[in-house]
DNA sequence: AGATAATAGAAAATCGATATTATTAGACAT
DNA sequence: ATGTCTAATAATATCGATTTTCTATTATCT
């Protein structure tokens, strides 16, 4: 009895789902500047759809930290700034090495095969697909944390990663140079997950994070400067 | 004449704004229970406006994680449980005492003088007014975190002060009866603050949330035996 | 009977139009 | 000139109606 009926697998998304994704993905990829006034009409015109799921979709994304609300005066784009870099690297940072913590304690056979499934295809993306890439690396990442019991958490982990995303975006892509081999980073940290030596994959996940982290500071400050 | 020029400092809300708080309230005071659907044409009613501002109202609240949105099948309250009251607790714990240790380390004279103003309103207020109180008692629990420079840490820790109120009104207002004294309590962690005793003001202040956890658990364990 | 299919009813999602409110540009007085 | 008020314009917020989607019920078949 507790058989599904309606097993329609290929359900149309809502026109705010679609509104949703699309907007979130012009703000990440920074083809909606930071700022940047968002008009109803002009985002129908573009999404051609109505004014309601436009609204609805706007409001999801406030809720996202991507897009700021004035009462009565519409919405705009999250702004961006040092400050608000250095905010989200050092919360995600606390974040997910609490998260990361608990997962590895709750880890088990399930959680380890989708790990390294995930590091695979990741690895074997082509860097030339960005977009593509991205959305492998935020699998390979969230599903380190993802045996974390705790949805909340897993939530604002999630939220944080965006907002980060947002700025390595708004970077133009500047790929950092330095003596770095961040594929073999990412193999470190899945196997000392893997290990579930919590200690050693925190530290270098971590060390990751801070890593790409200065490097985007020095960028935006260098650009800042020219 | 339109006399209303743009210097009117008192506008009036919009109605989505109304519908907002008017149904975050009934779902933090119980209200609106949790798990019940969210029927459009009922709070049209009820709030006496159109469908649009309620539906953008849910959608705020749906970011604060007191409302659950089912594509193409509406809106509930957010469920409650065990696992979920925990959570809450234990993240507000981990957030907090980050807070509270970054606002310590710049508090100003400024800051000192709001929260022992906030403090003093607090004791002064009868209980018998439940939601004066309440309210007052967030105000001071944010104002020792305020001084923190992290909008997105302090935005985190107040969604988890709401969550979690939510489940002291859910508990019926039970109250401690244990050899607790809140307000020493509160008086003992304003003083640590004031002190600028990081540990110990961290320590009274999680051992304050984590009483209060434990009876309301216990509180909530004892209901759904009887 | 038990399960699937068809159908009527309810609710959600969306649209187009209207009412409100903010913004801009221009007129006027100081 | 400079600042303030006013009218016009543009954009937002909201409403009522329509379309689409879900849900519950009944009918049909094996």
């Amino acid at each position: 009895m507790a058989i599904k009926m309606h097993t329609d697998p290929a359900q149309e998304p809502s026109a705010t789902q679609r509104a949703y994704l699309a907007i979130r993905r012009m703000i990440l990829i920074g083809d909606l500047p930071p700022g940047e006034k968002l008009k109803i009409e002009k985002l129908r015109s573009i999404l051609e759809m109505g004014g309601s799921p436009i609204r609805e979709a706007l409001t999801l994304l406030v809720s996202d930290l991507l897009v700021e609300r004035l009462d009565q005066r519409g919405f705009r784009t999250a702004e961006i700034s040092p400050s608000n870099f250095a905010e989200i690297l050092n919360l995600r940072c606390h974040l997910e090495e609490m998260a990361l913590r608990e997962s590895l304690s709750n880890a088990d056979h399930a959680w380890e095969d989708k790990l390294v499934i995930t590091h695979h295809r990741m690895m074997r993306e082509p860097r030339t697909n960005v977009e593509r890439f991205e959305e492998l690396h935020k699998t390979f990442h969230m599903n380190l944390l993802n045996a974390c019991h705790s949805p909340v958490l897993l939530k604002f982990c999630n939220q944080l990663y965006d907002l980060n995303i947002r700025y390595r975006y708004l970077a133009g892509r500047a790929i950092d140079y330095s003596k770095r081999d961040i594929g073999k980073e990412h193999t470190d940290i899945m196997n000392a997950a893997v290990d579930r030596d919590a200690d050693a994959a925190c530290r270098m996940l971590l060390d990751h994070y801070r890593n790409t982290g200065a490097f985007l500071e020095k960028h935006f400050s260098t650009e800042a400067a020219e």
